[in-house]
Parts: structure tokens; C-alpha cells; sequence
DNA sequence: ATGAAAGCGCTAACAA
DNA sequence: TTGTTAGCGCTTTCAT
């Protein structure tokens, strides 16, 4: 079997008592006992079994992760972020996905129970009021939606739709399109409520599309809808129906940035990749993930003051080939 | 404090033994006693914790994952898959980033080291010398990579890459270029073996780059290479590279594939987004995750038979828009 | 500052 | 088939 604190202690010629005192809070033994009791502990190739101190402190050291798809980049970058967060504060990482299934989140939810000190939910798409249940059962945090009393890291979506809404006002547009996302998304109406603020200051016209599931295929249908209407701009609900209408211009003809301007959101790895590149809200979104840990640990700490935690992460507009000056039509 | 198997055990008249047994080998119980405890378990909420069976097992019923860049999609997809396969076995997956560096693996196998049954290690990068130990001490399943006595999953990219060449030959092409990846590389080795293997039955001519860290920018600088040569395609040892060259060319006017056929290697999702669509090589991604667990799960019941465990995925040539007939150099 | 002893929640012998 | 007992490896009173 593998080596005990027994054996640290036997070698160390302490009781085991002090093994776990000098290897878990070094401050309250002698110096000099604590490093003799780390040198044996190096010597004999001593690892503390987690699972024995989670039996008495009825702590884990794990957080479960809950993302829609790991396969989508977006939440494949936020988990890298919560990941390496975690590490760096002493906890390991479960990672569930419940692809894109709501019930399956409440099952997956219920299944971490127990096994984890506490949750991060990416993008839940679960109701409210579950949610709202869940918190009171286990330290919970959500990212990319926000609710009154569970704590929760956002992005400033509507100030990132805004200045895109606004740049391409710049450029001379006057009749913009919404290519929405799906209804349910927290993050959707923040964005649409951004494009809409400035729209109305600046006395712009919206023609809004969808809602869509937010793929790359459909961006395909969207853009025909947009080529079929009076605008000379579209603002895609994310990057991947960005590169969809991209796409679907591209196959139409239609000239990007000359004929028509697009813009996405998110700023996915391979934004940059296409040709023209696209012009999109940039969202840190490694930054949030490692920001949920911080909420989440705090929580662990002082679990009244959940209802004041929420963090608001910046959004900032990077203009590339895909936006250009408006054409008359 | 929460439930335990003494307060279900008082609930339903047994013992804790009793209880015990009915929820975790129903079989061995009086089929009415362990309705009996079910119903009390189920009254009463009771959720089984997992660190006090493991004490005594010895078992966590977790598995580690290592992938070397979470944002990079392919291990994305990999860990969708091993999670989903490890969820369906009973287990739970705990995963850990080491940001492209072997020694940052070999800490985090050491911190995973007593915390799971077993890791699954996605392409490591540290010396073969240093898995053979590792693979003492823990079960230890690879993907994508091989090496003698280790369990492992890898794809047969030799095939892949001799159908992609195979495929650039039967469009007329003569002479080509393989952009590649990093040396230490498994399947850098593998892939070019299978391009040569092609060039050499059909006397092709074959023109090597690299070797390049398998980045977009990297498709950049091998796309200027390419051109300053007599090729008229190349392959490129990922699609993360394809898409480099891909955008280099449109940069320098060249047009694909009239002037230049390009293709990669993995299909990553946004290999069909660009335009054109990149002719890829496809590997069964998730699929790889799952079979690794498959194999550990294998190994964990019989810690022996490691040595003859091996799968080998098929790989499959897509053609799309990025290759097409040689032109006349 | 250190040791002795108890016990976290569960499972596995062994008895009955 | 079920109960009794012991103990997994650790932390934490309570003494010393």
C-alpha cells in the first residue's frame, strides 16, 4: 500500500498528529520538527490521501465544472481558465457536459453533489427557479448569466453591441440587421439591448432576424434574410453565425467588406483566420472562467455574502477586414 | 450534517451493512429489504459519499485527464468524448491543462497521483523514459501517442496521410510539399511515413518544411516557402497550419486551388467554415476519448494485460474546396 | 509544542 | 440473508 502519515511519523520518530500539523499548517509546530517531518515525508515519497482528510473536514479540494459543449471554443477556453484557477488555489477540477441540455444539467448537477465543494455552471440553460434551488443546496456560480442572489460573473455584453452598433454608424451605415441567438440566452438579450441603445441615440434603423441557434449554420440562413432586406450591416449574435453569413455571402457573391459589413462576437480563435477576417466583440473569456473560481472560493469562505457577488468583465470592439464603409443601396 | 447510511439504516430497521449492500449489490440483499432501504434512501435524500467508500476501497471512481492545450479543439474534443464515455462508466473526470509543457505534465500526474484511479494522458510531450515509470506507478492509458508496453488509442495516420497524397497525385500533381510539425511529435513521424510511403510507390516528388510549432502563423511562413518552390500542393501536418497557408495565399493573390492545392490534417470544426473549404484529413476525435477510457477501465480490472492493449481509429481523406487539378508549372 | 484518542462515512470479514 | 466488528487515513479536540 501506499505510504501513510503512520509511517512519516515512524520515521520522523513524532506522532502522526504532528505529521498532519507539520504538513498542513507548519506555523503551529517547531520549526525544526515541521522540516524534519518534510524531509521524511520527501524521503519516503508521502502523498496525503485527499480522500481521508474530505472524511473529517468534509471538504473534497474538487469544484465541478458544468459547460453546454466542450466542444464549442468558447467554453473549451472558459474551462482551461476555471482549470487553471483551480490548480493555482489547491483545488482539482470536474469537468461534466451536458450537451446543451438543460435536464441533463439538473442530473449532472445532482450527480457533483457530495463530490464537490462547489459549482461553476457556464452558460446554465436551465430555469430560474432551479437554479435558484440548487443554490441554497450547494455553493454555486454562474458564468454568462446573471440572477439576484446567486453570484455571478458576466460579460458587459451590452457595451460591447454598443460600440460595434456604433462603429459601424461610423462607418456610414443606417440600416443595420440583428442576426439573433436563441431566446433563452441571458447574453443575447444584453447584446440586442446594447444594439438597440445605440440605434435609438442615434436614430439608426434595426431590422432584427432569428432567433437562431447560435451555429454556423445558421448564419448560412441568415445572411439571405439580411440580403433580402434594405441593410448595409449585419451584427451576428456570435462568431460562429458570423462566419456562417460570411460564408453564404461569399457564396452569393457578395463582396465583405465592400457590399456588405459584418460583425460577430466572441472573438473565437479562427475569427482571424478567414478571409476577410472578422471584425467581432472580443470577450475575455479565459478571464471570466478564472473569475468564477475566485466568486466560488470566496463563497466557500463566507457563504452568507453570496447574494452581493457579481463581476462584470469588459467586452472590447476589434475591427477587422470584415467592416467597411457603408454602400449606397 | 448530511445523510448517512446509519440514519437510513435506523429508517428502514437494518443494519448499515444492510444498507450497504442494497444500494450497492442489490443482488446479494432479500429483494424486499433492499426496496425496504431504497425507499428510506430515497425518503430521506440520501447521497453516498464517495470520499468514505473510497477510504476503504481504495478506489476514488475518478479518472485524470492531461491534455496539453484545452484551447486548442482537437483535445477540446477529445476531453468531450472521455468525459461522456467516463460519466457513462460510472466515473467522474478531472481535468488538468499542462500548457504545452512536459514538465508541468509530469507535476500534474504527481498531484493527480492518489486522487484517481487512473490517467488518461492526451499526446504528452514528455521522454518516453518518464511514461515508462509513470506507467508503474498508476494505469495510464495514452492517446496519439505510442510507445512499447503502454496502453494507448492513436489514429492510423499513416493511411490518412497516404490517401491524401494518393488523392493530390491522382489530380496530376507531381511535386509536393509537406509543411510539418513539431519533430518530437508522434504523429509528425507518423504522417510523414505515410506521405512518403505514397511518394515513393508512385515517384512523386516531395519537397519537406519545417519542422514548424503546429500554429496558424506558422501556415503563414510555410505558405512563402511552398511558393518559392516547384510544388504545386501541400500538405500540411494540421489544419491549424492549413488555415495559415490557406490565408497566406489569398494574401499573395494566389488562388486556391486553381493555382495551388492545400490540405490539412484533423477537421477541425472551422476547417469547413473558410473559404475555400479545406480538404482534410479526418480523425474520429471523440471517439479516440472514448476508447481510451474503455481501455483504462479494461486496465483498471486487469492491471496485467496492459502490454497488448492498443487501438488503432481510422482515419478519412475529405475532399473539399482546397485541392483540385496540378496546374502546368 | 506535542501526543493520545476519537471518529468522519463507508465497506468487508466474519459470525450468526 | 443479515448483523457485528473493525478499520481505511486523516484531523481535531483534549491533555500534557
Amino acid at each position: 500500500m501506499a505510504v501513510t502519515m503512520r509511517d512519516v511519523a515512524k520515521a520522523a520518530s513524532v506522532s502522526p498528529a504532528t505529521v498532519s500539523r507539520a504538513l498542513s499548517s507548519p506555523k503551529i509546530v517547531n520549526p525544526q520538527t515541521a522540516e524534519a517531518v518534510r524531509q521524511a515525508a520527501d524521503r519516503l515519497g508521502y502523498r496525503l490521501n485527499r480522500a481521508a482528510r474530505g472524511l473529517i473536514t468534509g471538504r473534497t479540494s474538487i469544484i465541478g465544472i458544468i459547460v453546454p459543449d466542450l466542444g464549442n471554443p468558447f467554453f473549451a477556453s472558459m474551462v482551461k481558465g476555471i482549470q487553471s484557477r483551480a490548480r493555482a488555489g489547491g483545488y482539482s477540477a470536474i469537468v461534466s457536459d451536458s450537451d446543451e441540455d438543460g435536464n441533463a444539467e439538473a442530473e449532472l448537477i445532482g450527480e457533483l453533489t457530495g463530490q464537490v465543494d462547489g459549482m461553476i455552471l457556464c452558460s446554465p440553460r436551465m430555469s430560474e427557479r432551479d437554479l435558484h434551488e440548487l443554490a441554497k443546496e450547494i455553493p454555486l456560480v454562474m458564468v454568462n448569466r446573471a440572477a439576484d442572489g446567486i453570484p455571478s460573473v458576466v460579460f458587459d455584453d451590452e457595451e460591447g453591441a454598443r460600440q460595434a452598433t456604433m462603429h459601424l454608424r461610423s462607418l456610414g451605415h443606417r440600416t443595420l440587421a440583428w442576426a439573433g441567438g436563441p431566446e433563452a440566452s441571458w447574453s443575447q438579450g444584453q447584446r440586442l439591448r446594447g444594439v438597440k441603445i445605440a440605434v435609438e441615440e442615434t436614430g439608426l434603423e434595426l431590422l432584427e432576424f432569428g432567433p437562431f441557434v447560435p451555429r454556423f449554420e445558421s448564419g448560412i440562413a441568415a445572411a439571405d434574410l439580411v440580403l433580402a432586406s434594405q441593410a448595409t450591416a449585419v451584427l451576428a449574435y456570435n462568431d460562429l453565425m458570423a462566419m456562417g453569413i460570411l460564408r453564404r455571402l461569399f457564396e452569393r457573391g457578395i463582396a465583405v467588406p465592400t457590399d456588405i459589413s459584418v460583425v460577430g462576437n466572441d472573438d473565437l480563435l479562427f475569427s482571424t483566420m478567414g478571409s476577410p477576417t472578422l471584425t467581432t466583440v472580443a470577450l475575455p473569456i479565459e478571464r471570466a472562467g478564472r473569475a468564477s473560481v475566485d466568486l466560488l472560493l470566496d463563497l466557500l469562505t463566507q457563504p452568507d455574502s453570496a447574494a452581493q457577488m457579481h463581476r462584470e468583465l469588459p467586452t472590447s470592439l476589434l475591427v477587422r477586414g470584415s467592416t467597411g464603409e457603408a454602400k449606397e443601396k
